[in-house]
DNA sequence: CCTCATGGTGCTGTTTCGGAACTTGCCCGG
DNA sequence: CCGGGCAAGTTCCGAAACAGCACCATGAGG
């Protein structure tokens, strides 16, 4: 099965996950409810290539997750900032946080 | 940047998606929390090929999240359980259901 | 022996991804 | 006018992941 099927299925875990369900695209939401909004800023806090970064911010914006405003008219630059629909997904992030807070730690090889 | 960097990520919503941050790795999670427990289930239900249904089910093996349990020691069968720390991904899997059913309808063709 | 059921591998071609360089449009300094 | 710099993408190429299908392994039943 295609992954853009699943926005058919019958269950909404598998619909929700055809719009967000790849490593990418739950960080940039992060990233937005944190406040940042600009391409370059989620590219260096994600660490995604642009090519990537440039495709997710699209089909967020098809997907009315975000929306496009004009910060500047000249050179044509946009904020990427989150609709209503996007913000409900607050709760979500919040609930994969405190799951990865409490089960998986940091293991670094200098700590401990 | 690797999705297999994000697990050493200052980020816990980063690390949690290193482990879960795949288009199939939830939905087995969801079909593990209604009940199911073996390969061929989940097969079915998901819709995703064999081959990356063996390889997500051995990483939640060695994250911790399933725990293979022999059901016929013959010919070596396995069900595929939650761990404590699989059953508290269920209020994640729930926020991501509510936000589905609020603003990912189902749109069928046939439906309406 | 054959057949069936379950659970998993191998092979092959197609998508997607990762990395870095390139392009566009404008502002600034000279 | 020309070059340099910033912001936001876009293009190109090689590598990894994926989909589809057939195949293998194990044991039960006949």
């Amino acid at each position: 099965m295609k992954w853009s099927e699943l926005s058919d299925n019958w269950c909404p875990v598998a619909r929700t996950l055809s719009v967000l369900g790849d490593r990418w695209t739950l960080l940039i939401l992060r990233d937005c409810l944190l406040g940042l909004s600009r391409f370059e800023q989620f590219a260096e806090s994600s660490g995604m290539t642009r090519h990537i970064l440039a495709d997710r911010l699209k089909r967020l914006v098809e997907a009315g997750i975000l929306v496009r405003e004009p910060y500047s008219e000249a050179p044509k630059r946009y904020d990427y900032i989150l609709t209503d629909k996007g913000q409900e997904l607050a709760p979500a992030l919040m609930t994969l946080r405190d799951w990865g807070k409490k089960h998986l730690p940091v293991r670094r090889a200098s700590a401990g």
